[in-house]
DNA sequence: CTTTTTTAGTACGATATCGAACTATATAAT
DNA sequence: ATTATATAGTTCGATATCGTACTAAAAAAG
């Protein structure tokens, strides 16, 4: 990122924070190392799933079995931050894999509730414990604790930015 | 995640790391985490951009200016974690918008070296100083050290994710 | 030097993503 | 009670993504 200075305010967090870079280049680093660990986590995942099947697919039943199940289309486009438009066609592709079932929701006649079917859960478990041994090779790996560092800090960041967007 | 023990080392880590949850339900966390945040810093910043303008394609600007410019696409694919035909397409795209050049490799007859444009730098600068008060605001909201915290671990991650993935 | 293997980038096609616009329903305003 | 506005989900169409297979060129093997 350029050198140029931002808002006075700017100057000043640049010493608060790193003596070597202006914020908006720390930010820039920081989510492209977010953007390109994304991806590879994904492909983790990914390598663990059935053909044809996606992170998200796995995302949406596990988010039902973790979260709630019977949730709304629009609870879950926001739970991913993703548009509508995505949820209703990762929503069809599950249903139509008989891995969720829609179902009118009987308190609005506008909206519709996912539930998970048994296939679905199984679906999901098998994709876990296909995933538990790249896991535990990550872990091995990764210092005890860096997690625990980051979790907590990144869970900060989304809520701010989540916040933050709702501002605008 | 199901509390289904791992095998016997995730036990121990269990003891080692977090006291109330499995390595695989704190890296499902952690990446759940890491790609609501990767959605919402990309929305941030493709808000700055001209309509039909992507994170990815400011990003191969970016990463020409920053990094190196005149690179090969499959060194941008590889950098930026996408299979070659996605870095095709990115720079199909750009060249036709004329914010890039590609170039025949003097070197080798196969490949193209990808050279940035005055009008590519110029869409990158403005890019950068329309999304420089969404990072104010931000570096305000965030307490000062958290990012400089941060960074170096999602280095670290992104880098044991990456050279784990080339052992398999 | 010739042949085989590997590699860089592309073409193709299937699928995913998602903005705009729509319908049906619920809520708010009158 | 009626009308106006907002909302949930979908449809449509344009574009992005990416696996497979291809061509042309380079590197490796013989």
């Amino acid at each position: 990122m350029d050198r140029k200075p931002l808002a006075r305010r700017a100057g000043q967090l640049k010493a608060a924070s790193s003596m070597s870079e202006n914020p908006l280049n720390l930010y820039f680093r920081l989510f492209n190392e977010i953007g390109i660990i994304g991806q590879l986590s994904r492909s983790l995942l990914e390598a663990h799933l059935p053909p044809r099947f996606l992170l998200q697919h796995f995302a949406v039943l596990n988010h039902l079995v973790r979260v709630k199940d019977g949730q709304m289309p629009l609870h879950l486009a926001r739970a991913f931050q993703v548009p509508k438009t995505s949820m209703t066609h990762t929503l069809a592709i599950l249903a139509k894999a008989g891995l969720v079932e829609l179902r009118d929701n009987p308190d609005d006649g506008r909206s519709k509730c996912v539930w998970i079917t048994e296939a679905g859960k199984a679906f999901r478990r098998n994709a876990i414990d296909n995933l538990a041994p790249d896991i535990t090779r990550l872990v091995a790996k990764i210092p005890a604790g860096h997690i625990d560092t980051l979790l907590p800090l990144l869970t900060e960041l989304r809520c701010i930015l989540d916040t933050d967007r709702d501002e605008v």
